[in-house]
RNA sequence: GCGGAAGUAGCUCAUUUGGUAGAGCGAUAGCCUUCCAAGCUAUAGGUGGCCAGUUCGAGCCUGGUCUUCCGCUCCA
């Protein structure tokens, strides 16, 4: 199978033409940086996320799972530092179109004036600066920035936009009555689910240090710019997992988890040459340690997965915020005999994004396939070869032709086999068409029902990937299909 | 958010100086078919992304708007 080219463009399209993915609310022009996953997309994206549920909790004896809501108290978003950290007010230079956030403009102009000398001026500028972002005043913040003559590093110019606030959390109302104590987030995250939750798991659960626990879920983010298809989107689905540890360990653990994580990835078929780490040169505010695990996609080296070190920033800011004790008693003995006694543990995350997950794999798939036939004319399917064990449909019953009693033959298969995994049944258009569709969807297995099977009871089964086919005994079909998409 | 390009049937496109839209493929129904798409017949699908303006008349000209793609920017 030679000449397979992979297009983004193309690739895009093949996942609305086929029920993957469409742009939501299409029919009246659409949302950006919104989609809605189709009656293939959704199986596939349930069969990732089940995946990983069971690699974390089912064969992690100390990890389990919860499921928090997204709504959550707004005291979480001030001590996680996202109200903080989230919403930025900015600023755009007309000239150059560059955007800048406030703070950074101002305090880099009060750097070159430390370096020039101007001391007092320096900090009488952060003062003032300080004194009007905390009374959120932009028309004054403006007037600082031109009364200082501040310019644009680009074009030099002091023709600046307003003062507009970018907050990248959603918020809403709770409750009839509006007023500032009703304003609730949209999570931007999902990990604070687990934190807030770290004493009911522990306790109700008995679990023991080092544990963790697993969520995935939906977070929300008001991206400037959201891009790349399903990559960057405002709505999106977070797999992740927070693995407390004893302090001091974390690196042993983060180093644990950078390989399982990694080892994961290519577990599910991704190939170790489209994988690789990229550590975090400038950390978060919470984090020791970060690196991302980057995919090449269509459209480069993008971040995957995330693996951080959050220390015990996390607990430590929940536990001052909700002024309840967030600690762990370590039972197990240190070198002097004595328990480690009283911590707040260390946190070790492994974050993934399944919706990018889901484009790596169906850009892995995607396959534009062109031979020649023995004939010497040009043959070609596009194919979607997503590993068995995520394909949406597991198996395709296709009677040869309909008559002849070959669909009623089909139809007991079929009842035989779709409680045990996804089928479908098809007995329109000829049978090398019904293939190409089944290719086009990225269904593993086809079984093919004909006149022989009223004789001997046999079928053909037909491999997507390799479009070679054998004769099996009907009977044996289910277990053969059962046996290949649990690998 | 800025700049550039694009938007006509489910898909790919045509309609060449403005005169009330066509094709191929696909879909659906039926027929025919002994295993790798492109046999036959019929049918359905578009207020030309949306809104306004110019004009006797707009898919075509103008403005706005929405969406998508590319480049910047942004992404604690």
């Amino acid at each position: 199978m030679a000449n397979e080219s992979n297009n983004f463009a193309e690739l895009i399209s093949h996942c609305k033409e086929y029920g993957y993915i469409f742009q939501s609310s299409e029919i009246y022009d659409g949302l950006a940086a919104v989609y809605d996953y189709g009656q293939n997309g959704a199986q596939l994206k349930k069969n990732i996320r089940d995946y990983w549920w069971k690699s974390m909790t089912q064969m992690h004896d100390n990890i389990v799972g919860i499921d928090a809501a997204i709504f959550m108290h707004p005291t979480t978003w001030k001590a996680s530092g996202h109200v903080d950290n989230f919403s930025d007010p900015m600023i755009d230079n007309k000239d150059s179109n560059k955007r800048y956030r406030v703070d950074h403009l101002i305090e880099g102009y009060a750097e070159e004036q430390l370096a020039n000398g101007n001391v007092q001026l320096a900090n009488e500028l952060l003062a003032v600066m300080e004194s009007l972002l905390a009374a959120n005043d932009y028309t004054g913040i403006k007037k600082l920035i031109e009364d200082n003559k501040i310019k644009c590093t680009v074009s030099k110019t002091c023709n600046w936009t307003d003062v507009r606030e970018f907050n990248l959390m959603f918020n809403t109302q709770i409750g009839s009555v509006a007023g500032d104590s009703d304003t609730i987030y949209l999570r931007p995250e999902t990990a604070q689910g687990i934190f807030v939750n770290f004493l009911n798991v522990q306790k109700t659960g008995r679990m023991k240090i080092p544990f963790g626990i697993a969520q995935t879920g939906k977070a929300f983010r008001n991206e400037i710019v959201a891009r790349q298809f399903i990559f960057r989107m405002r709505e999106f689905e977070q797999m992740e997992m927070q693995f407390f540890v004893r302090p001091g360990t974390q690196m042993e653990w983060y180093n644990f988890w950078k390989d399982e994580r990694k080892k994961w990835h290519e577990s599910i078929g991704i190939p170790a040459e489209k994988l690789r780490f990229h550590d975090h040169v400038k950390l978060a505010h919470y984090a020791d340690a970060a690196l991302d695990i980057e995919f090449e996609f269509p459209f480069g080296w993008k971040e995957l997965e995330g693996i951080h070190s959050r220390t015990d920033f996390d607990l430590k800011q929940h536990q001052e915020y909700s002024k309840k004790k967030i600690q762990y008693f370590d039972n197990d003995l240190k070198e002097d005999g004595k328990p480690y006694g009283n911590y707040t543990p260390f946190v070790v995350e492994t974050s993934v994004g399944l919706d990018r997950l889901f484009l790596t794999i169906i850009s892995l798939a995607y396959a534009d396939e062109k031979w020649a036939k023995e004939d010497g004319t040009e043959d070609s399917r596009v194919v979607l070869k997503i590993p068995a064990m995520l394909a949406p449909t597991k198996l395709a019953i296709l009677p040869l032709l309909k008559k002849d009693g070959l669909p009623e033959i089909a139809k007991e298969l079929m009842d035989a086999c779709k409680g045990s995994f996804m089928c479908f049944y098809e007995e329109k258009d000829a049978i090398g068409k019904r293939y190409r569709r089944m290719d086009a969807v990225g269904t593993p297995f086809c079984v093919t029902i004909d006149h022989q099977t009223k004789e001997d009871n046999t079928v053909t089964i037909r491999y997507r990937d390799t479009m070679l086919q054998e004769r099996i005994a009907i009977n044996e079909v289910k277990n053969l299909v059962w046996s290949k998409i649990g690998e």
